[in-house]
DNA sequence: TTGAAAGCGCTAACAG
DNA sequence: CTGTTAGCGCTTTCAA
């Protein structure tokens, strides 16, 4: 025995054909009910809408979008590590907006890995999402062209090698050479900077605007400089300890992100060390640092945002020349000089 | 002009179809050389994927499933805020596991809106996704009982009210119990506590625990409460100032989650309290707090890992009894006691 | 090993 | 206003 009149089988989820035999209509008329088309008599939507809730009919959105063309209603966001709160953030933003065009977001974290990347945007790709938001890896995206045919791209964070694409950007260069500058007017001339080797792009620039500042003072760079290999703080750490015990110990420390922070913050407090310390990324716990600290400071969301918004623009005008959005940034003096809670 | 041979419109994506012309067999080889099938004669199949590059096919992996009626390879996770550390952390590792099972992630935030969060499942199912992992908000989840007809759910970090299901939940009582004990035996009769109205459940569970921990005491509870009702640290950190400045200040306090902590940290260092702070949540940051903190601490990845493991098996075997799993939770004295940086 | 036909659940185009 | 027919891009019969 089945619960369905129409004795359709149960676990079977009902379609529009079960809901037009129960409501003695034809397909086409449960399509327009369902999509709210006005020009169906009241009666007969009325008993429509009945028979759908009896049998607990429920669209399926996949097969209408496979019929009609038109867009999927997802988006897909690339992202180095969603559970790094500056990506985090990002998706949250990104989200929102998404949001405001009935569409959903498929988060996916390529881990920086290329090949793992390129394998995402294939699948996305042919999950057909409308569009696609890379941060991308420091690897080459020529295979974009190949695979994106078509699907609207916009990179974040750093500029992909390779395709021509939509941009939102931070401006790190400008950052980094107006914190260096601080650190100068200071009189720091020995600046320790610890960098890593994960996105070769932002770090790059950042160092490009530290040298500016530097050659601005007439000072030499690159005598305190270490690259970490992982996003462990531990890395970081071990780097500031070999930095500080070395022949040279540097007046002050530039940290290329906030993990890298995170890590010379704690070695730091561990050695009671009052070393001037700034970083590129502020984030929420900043201002609670146990360690005084100058940051370099942008607003996360509107990267978020305005990578979502571009895209949604470029979904609606594929044939517009890409176009490059960079975010502000500024200083901001974090951190808090805890006296006496011994 | 068009750039295909087969006259097919520019702009269109090439279908099977199109290959199928192009390499002179049938679409059904076609299908096979996608499928990976190997009872296709290799000089064809060679000949088939040549066509493929040729045109730049991508196979719509959305029509696949409409007609297998498999999966769609997607999973919905519904949380509160994507950009809280807590939910960003649970997804990535959700995402980790449905790579397992190649499966994308869908991530909303319902933003603590039960409406919300019930468009949010029905718009999902709409799209079939394969199951769903919510973290629900406090208002009635009865309506999964119509809506998510057949779909798998997992609910983290609080149950539904209403439907049994599967779920993945804290030991919020016996933690926040042991760190009751821990202050009492510390000697602290008045204990100040501070929740918020957001996640009704969780709140209420870790007040339990605490009651059980002052009656076996027997201490009275209650006597410095405070509820707020954001997730702005800024309503925590008021609460706290009200209280020490109340005609009984506490000589501990518990804060009910890390949003709290944030708020109430600031508070006390602005004020120099050396108050015994307390706290439900840990987080990467927490030891480096300017103010000693013992947390009560748990595998927030594990949650989401398991949560997802739970959810495939519960797609591969429907039919059996939902169960729930509880993370442990444990005591860590966290923060820093920096002296004299001043 | 290959192909023709049917159909997944829906919408578009055109009739009535 | 309503229904019929076709067809989205693919997979699943089943026959050759």
């Amino acid at each position: 025995m089945t619960d369905q009149a129409d004795g359709s089988a149960t676990g079977r989820r009902p379609t529009m054909i079960d809901v037009a035999r129960a409501a003695g209509v034809s397909l086409k008329t449960v399509s327009r009910v369902a999509n709210d088309v006005p020009t169906v008599r009241p009666a007969l939507a009325e008993r429509v809408r009945t028979a759908m809730s009896d049998l607990g009919f429920q669209r399926n959105s996949v097969a209408a979008n496979l019929r009609s063309g038109r867009t999927t209603g997802t988006i897909g966001l690339i992202i180095l590590d969603l559970a790094n709160p500056f990506y985090s953030t990002i998706a949250a933003a990104a989200a929102e907006v998404a949001e405001r065009f009935d569409t959903q977001l498929i988060t996916a974290s390529s881990g920086w890995d290329t090949a793992r990347e390129r394998e995402l945007v294939l699948d996305l790709c042919e999950r057909r999402v409308d569009g696609l938001i890379i941060a991308c890896t420091g690897g080459d995206q020529s295979y974009l062209d190949e695979i994106a045919r078509g699907t609207p791209v916009v990179f974040i964070d750093s500029p992909p090698s390779g395709p021509r694409s939509d941009m939102v950007l931070l401006d790190n260069r400008t950052g980094t050479r107006d914190l260096f500058r601080r650190l100068i007017a200071e009189g720091h001339r020995e600046i320790g900077t610890i960098t890593d080797t994960l996105n070769d792009f932002t770090m790059r620039e950042r160092l490009a605007g530290a040298r500016e500042a530097l050659r601005e003072a007439g000072l030499e760079s690159g005598r305190h400089a270490a690259r970490i290999y992982s996003d462990r703080p531990r890395s970081a750490g071990d780097a500031v300890g070999a930095m500080l015990d070395g022949p040279h110990p540097p007046t002050a420390l530039f940290c290329g992100n906030n993990r890298i922070l995170l890590g010379a913050v704690e070695e730091l407090v561990r050695r009671r060390s009052r070393l001037r310390l700034a970083a590129f990324d502020d984030f929420e716990f900043a201002p609670l640092l146990p360690h005084p600290v100058t940051v370099v400071s942008y607003d996360t969301r509107a990267l978020g945002r305005l990578a979502a918004e571009m895209l949604f623009q470029r979904i609606g005008s594929p044939r517009t020349d890409p176009s490059t959005y960079v975010i502000p940034t500024y200083l901001i003096d974090r951190g808090t000089m805890i006296a006496d809670t011994g």
